[in-house]
DNA sequence: GTTCAAGAAATTTGATCAAATTATTGAGGT
DNA sequence: ACCTCAATAATTTGATCAAATTTCTTGAAC
């Protein structure tokens, strides 16, 4: 309501809070996504929470099901292939290109930001960790000045999300992965190719987590 | 209007034609998108115009210029790089994954839209090149089933077609790259890792062409 | 008297909402 | 088992409001 605010249109802020609930696993695989659901859930417009709905659809993050239904995209093991081989090219890539802009004042956030993921964590606040686990990966991604294969990635945790929260109900806070030390070390010592790897045994945790769910029939 | 038409929706309908507006090139990089225009354009009504705009504005097709306009993406040498190395990756691993589940009457088909595209090079008909190309490569990948990767090779194509367009209509369609002959040599063969080589060639030589027009400041 | 710039009006375009329409689903009756 | 009908939800339109850009005007300086 204030002139802040008031700037930043509502579809925008609905597409925000719907997203994040998507990420942060606020919505279980499998949910219906209603659009009066949302609009009072909310407190939005019909047309903000329709385009809300739609672009993230064509993220990949919800599944139109043909008969004008939508919901929350189950995860399953093609899709987790899928997703897996597009996340291992992907985000390895950006943090080598990362690694080329990284600047001291960029370290420091980062540490920042995972002291928060290793609070979450001890706390046993799984929200927390996600959310504080996103904003890790994509701080880094982010100084690769790389937009397009940053959009990819934005994708593929959507995709992804849902279900990394299930695992992380079933087995505790504290069996996560958390390969961000090793991450921190090669950035600190200028190592991208050090770097690369550590984000990408990073992800390699979290995807066998969810294979192993999934294989078991837990999601 | 038929039984048929009427079941699928009126913001589907515009968006498949803005989409492939894009695709094809009707619409050149940097071009205004308005919503009133398409309105108008279109025949459509609001709603659906401005669902179809968010969603190809979260495929990367269009871009949001911050103060409420939408416009047609101008490509830049570090976008190109970036949409190269996603198709470099994404789209050879489709054409292997497909060649493992590829039945002569697809190949039949396959056969039968590159006879289309051979039809436009030497009719130098170019939005008929650019849709039967497009269509050679989607009915290869449809084949992969893996839908994760082929939404992700789509929202290459669309950050990729205007350019290419533009391309295609400096050189004329002649100097197009068509590299098909030899990916079907490989299908008929059975040989997915031939396969993968040519539609790896193929693309690269549609990169190196929009790479050279930007350097030459064509674009 | 001409030119340039600042500011205000007008026009264009986008954002949001509410009402009317249409489709789908599920229940109840034949 | 099939058909009909009611309930629910999505679709679509048109109206209204807000924002941004463009154009026009006005005033000052040269």
């Amino acid at each position: 309501m204030d002139a802040e605010s008031r700037k930043i249109p509502t579809h925008e802020v609905t597409y925000a809070r719907l997203r994040d609930m998507i990420l942060y696993g606020h919505l279980e695989p499998g949910a219906a996504v209603t659009i009066q659901g949302l609009v009072s859930d909310l407190g939005a417009g019909m047309t903000p929470v329709r385009e809300a709905i739609r672009r993230l659809s064509a993220e990949g993050a919800l599944e139109a099901q043909g008969n004008r239904r939508v919901s929350v995209p189950k995860m399953t093991a093609g899709m987790l292939d899928q997703v897996a081989f597009a996340r291992l090219t992907i985000e390895p890539k950006l943090a080598e290109m990362a690694a080329a802009n990284l600047t001291p004042a960029l370290i420091l956030r980062l540490e920042s930001i995972d002291a928060q993921v290793d609070r979450a964590i001890r706390k046993g606040d799984i929200p927390a960790y996600l959310e504080a686990n996103h904003a890790f990966h994509f701080c880094l991604y982010e100084a690769s000045d790389a937009p397009v294969l940053v959009d990819m990635a934005r994708s593929m945790w959507l995709r992804f999300g849902p279900s990394l929260r299930v695992v992380c109900a079933q087995h505790g806070a504290d069996a996560l992965p958390d390969q961000h030390g090793q991450a921190l070390a090669a950035m600190r010592a200028g190592d991208a190719a050090g770097l690369k790897a550590a984000i990408e045994l990073d992800l390699a945790q979290g995807v066998d987590q969810v294979r192993l769910a999934l294989e078991q029939g837990n999601i």
